[in-house]
DNA sequence: TTGAAAGCGCTAACAT
DNA sequence: ATGTTAGCGCTTTCAA
């Protein structure tokens, strides 16, 4: 009813100690105590519905219990449903996210992290493949603050690290194409690559050394303006380094009057939820993106509560979802 | 390069003024002072690279500069190209975003509300169904926050609102069908029913107040599940009042082999990116969503620098999206 | 076993 | 025009 703030030393006077009394008690340190005077000082703090201020709290340099992330668009499917894990696993263990869009901007990104800091996060967990190492280490050192890089770049020694296994996603998704008779190949690149899409341009290529590599935008208007090459060439099927780009590959060849996938297969990665509603179902590579986001989270409750232990990298499997978009040729 | 903090007593000792001299200064009071006490305290703050600590400046009073949000499911299309809204417009004007994803779980939506007082945000802005007005009061109650209600539900006439014209796009919606020669309609209600939800209703129940009400969960697997009894029914044409409960009607459809429009006619509400790429095309009521979530964050922003002013309710338009989901059948 | 007191970094009222 | 000082609510030595 009433909005006032209890503090401490309401409970401290009506528990009849004094508040570093109070404190210690209410922070765990209560074997020291008379079981008596805990007794009644956790009675006043009940009666009084008294609960610590957080800010005061960090202000003493106690944890912010708050973790700064940092992703380029949340619009993204991938991301969302990644932010989704993340910030489940946090708030489970009380921690809560402060969540910044970078939207692939340098400048943007770097401010995002700056608030952040400034906002005393105890840690960021970053996935964003613009952000550069500089920005990085000079936010890193304002103070010693651990980071958890996602998926998109690999940040140095460092950092704990959390990747699924993508070279292996790019061979899966070959040997299926190879397996159902494609031989006419390509391959979409991202003109703005990452470690880990390269690992899966490897992966895919161990099978396709001479599949044909079309440059665009990773997006879905990026996969749309591809269509056009990919027809001229005669390509039998291609590998999509993502759902949306799979997805703006349907436009662009619905757009021509084409089908997927008599005219052409795709296949793609993510294993985004829209695959399945799309026509025809998109066959894909599957990453765990929730795992992957309740994995950084995981990691980064622990380096938190060991700060000094050794980085760890986690890398997660990836499987292949086969639905109707790759023809059977054989 | 150097890791330590600089204080503000630095900054003072180095200008040689004392401390709230520099406080004073930096904060706008510069007007007041002898401009070349200002010079040096600037000087001096640049020189050092000062950033007032934000915390220490919570704990005097002062704003945070926070914004909680909470939605219900960030992994939705609507609630993430919502968030990217609020959270670029808030970051223009120096505010960051805690976001937390409610869940549709009271419980749950109750702990990330208390989680984000805790932290001293200056406001809330807050999208979602499930969340009762008892929860809402209590924890705005605990300081006088300003709240912002987004979409999903009126509460009461504490805060101001944002909202778009759902009655008209229920209207939209009916007069388009019944323009296309559709008669044997119905509409997918959602068994959550919301204010919004139900004015789309209403305006859509004025040209057809016949119309088959279909109840179901708002979800894609939501919309499938109703396919079997829409076919069974005979019905021409369908108003599901989400995009993704159209997806999941699409899904359904393809399940049972029949094709949409012919066999079905669908027009969603929402216009979610993924419209343009599904197949085929979808038609729907546009909502401009990015445009509710920075109105949301102007208003936020307003109502935080003139509390007492009254409270603004800003209804914002929709518009009919043709594509390729409804039959012409004259 | 408990309490007094010194900050954390800042702002704002009150002096000078 | 500028400095002194008293907090904000809490944690944490250090003494008692």
């Amino acid at each position: 009813m009433c909005a006032k703030k209890v503090t401490i030393r309401e409970v401290a006077k009506r528990a009849g100690v004094s508040i570093a009394t109070v404190s210690q008690i209410l922070n765990g340190k209560a074997m020291n105590f008379n079981p008596l005077t805990v007794q009644k000082v956790q009675a006043a703090r009940d009666e009084l519905g008294y609960k610590a201020d957080h800010l005061a709290r960090q202000m003493v340099g106690k944890q912010s219990k708050t973790i700064g992330i940092l992703v380029p668009e949340i619009t993204n499917s991938f991301f969302s449903t990644l932010v989704k894990g993340i910030e489940e696993e946090l708030l489970r263990s009380g921690y809560i996210s402060m969540l910044c869009n970078g939207g692939f901007n340098g400048a943007k990104e770097e401010k995002a992290l700056l608030e952040l800091a400034k906002r005393g996060v105890d840690g960021f967990i970053i996935a964003s493949p613009s952000i550069s190492d500089e920005v990085l280490k000079e936010v890193l050192q304002i103070k010693k603050r651990p980071v958890i890089v996602l998926d998109q770049k690999t940040f140095s020694e460092r950092s704990d690290e959390v990747t699924t296994d993508d070279f292996n996603g790019g061979l899966l998704a070959a040997r299926y194409l190879k397996k159902m008779g494609h031989t006419k190949v390509a391959v979409i690149v991202p003109d703005l690559a990452t470690v880990n899409i390269m690992y899966r341009l490897q992966g895919f290529l161990v099978e396709f050394p001479q599949a044909l590599q079309i440059k665009t935008e990773l997006s879905k208007s990026g996969g749309q303006a591809v269509v056009a090459e990919l027809l001229e060439q005669n390509i039998e099927a291609v590998f999509a380094l993502s759902d949306e780009l799979a997805f703006g590959i349907y436009l662009g060849m619905r757009q021509k009057n084409k089908s997927i996938p008599n005219d052409l297969s795709v296949i793609g990665y993510d294993d985004v939820e829209m695959c399945r509603y799309v026509t025809p179902a998109l066959t894909t590579v599957a990453q765990p993106i929730y795992e992957l986001g309740k994995q950084a989270a995981d990691l980064m409750i622990k380096r938190l509560a060991s700060p000094n232990s050794p980085y760890v990298k986690r890398v997660l499997p990836v499987k292949l979802v086969i639905r109707s978009s790759v023809e059977v040729k054989i």
